[in-house]
DNA sequence: TCCTGATTTGACCAACTGGTCAAACTCACG
DNA sequence: CGTGAGTTTGACCAGTTGGTCAAATCAGGA
């Protein structure tokens, strides 16, 4: 087992290794479908070798998990209330479907995890999420009461936001099937934005 | 194993009885992560008894999607070309999301089949969804044309809607974990007609 | 009632899975 | 170089899992 002191460089490389190789076979397979011997091949490495590195499969799970959150929350974070209400929303928009077609993987973890019941994240859920959540559907309301958004419930509004988006990773497999000709994530943007825009623009100033 | 023959009273019950059991545990662990003996348990039934009626865990699997797939698509067959364009497709979404409060199990065992890549379930996809949704994006470009409705890509159109309603099944632990005090599905009707509402409705007779 | 086919089950098996361990090997540094 | 900590691995283990089988039990028509 590898020292509590400061990471040597294997140490170092070996760990982003497994966590990269983890993502690849978990967001695949799910937590219960993802074997040691898939995420230790995928990553170069033996079975005992990677549990060198990390005591247990619930270990590397949960850690990639927690490191991935953080990363995944960050666009509605950088929802700006000094900005313009319109277009950071649907900034924020464009920001998740491009995070969909960047990093699939994450969010197709995520989606395996929560449609299972999450019993690996509901902390997170609670401890992380629902806080920004509660601040940004605040800020949302906020900027309805001033007339410079269409009214709608907030929290529904980023509800929507995340599904719409995460919808092109997490269902890839049906969206492509259902769409052979056309990469989806060619029209995907316009679509979104035409969608949230005529909900959200007051006094109807459509695109 | 059970003859050719007609099926029994006892055979008729005993395979319903497995099919609804392998359903609660399916959609809640996906196919890997469920076991013939939680399913068998589920059914209260011995797992030898289990596998007198079905060859195989996989076969259990693969009855109970193509048994559901059938009926998951009943209501967007049910969107009538005779209708009001607007009407019909609000009303569609009401029925998909009544689906997602009345059959969430059904939503996540598909959910769960295709966020892993639907190794089950592209034949269905190609064969019976991909014609079906060809059909019906048809009618709604042509009700588009016809200026029924606004302009939108129609088949994005419908992935939003399957994407925004199913989320309320798929993702129930995190919506209910970030609503604590409101039953989501009070709320979401009214949502989503605005939404739909908003982004169809010719020159904007808004909702 | 009796008999035959339908149903049920306990015991069992081989493959797989997460995890352990002692021995071997490698690397950086004095 | 040599040496001790850091790294890697083959062999192994116990528990789980999908599936089999022969024997036992049951149901219903003659």
């Amino acid at each position: 087992m590898p020292t509590d002191r400061s990471p040597t460089r294997i140490q170092k490389k070996n760990r982003a290794t497994i966590l990269e190789a983890a993502l690849e076979v978990f967001s695949n397979h799910g937590f219960r479908g993802a074997t040691v011997d898939q995420i230790a091949k995928a990553a170069g490495l033996s079975k005992p070798n990677l549990l060198y590195y990390f005591p247990s499969k619930e270990a590397i799970f949960t850690e990639l998990l927690s490191g991935l959150l953080d990363t995944w929350l960050d666009p509605l974070r950088a929802l700006d209330p000094d900005g313009d209400p319109l277009e950071e929303i649907l900034a924020y928009v464009q920001r998740k479907l491009q995070m969909s077609r960047d990093f699939p993987r994450e969010s197709r973890l995520f989606a395996n995890e929560i449609v299972q019941g999450a019993p690996r994240m509901l902390d997170s859920l609670s401890k992380d999420l629902k806080p920004l959540l509660e601040e940004k559907s605040a800020l949302i309301t906020q900027w309805m009461d001033a007339g410079k958004l269409n009214r709608t419930h907030s929290k529904h509004l980023l509800f929507s936001i995340w599904s719409l988006t995460q919808h092109y990773a997490d269902f890839d497999v049906q969206v492509r099937t259902l769409m052979e000709d056309e990469d989806p994530f060619d029209s995907a943007p316009q679509h979104l934005e035409l969608m949230f825009r005529r909900l959200l623009a007051p006094d109807h100033i459509a695109g």
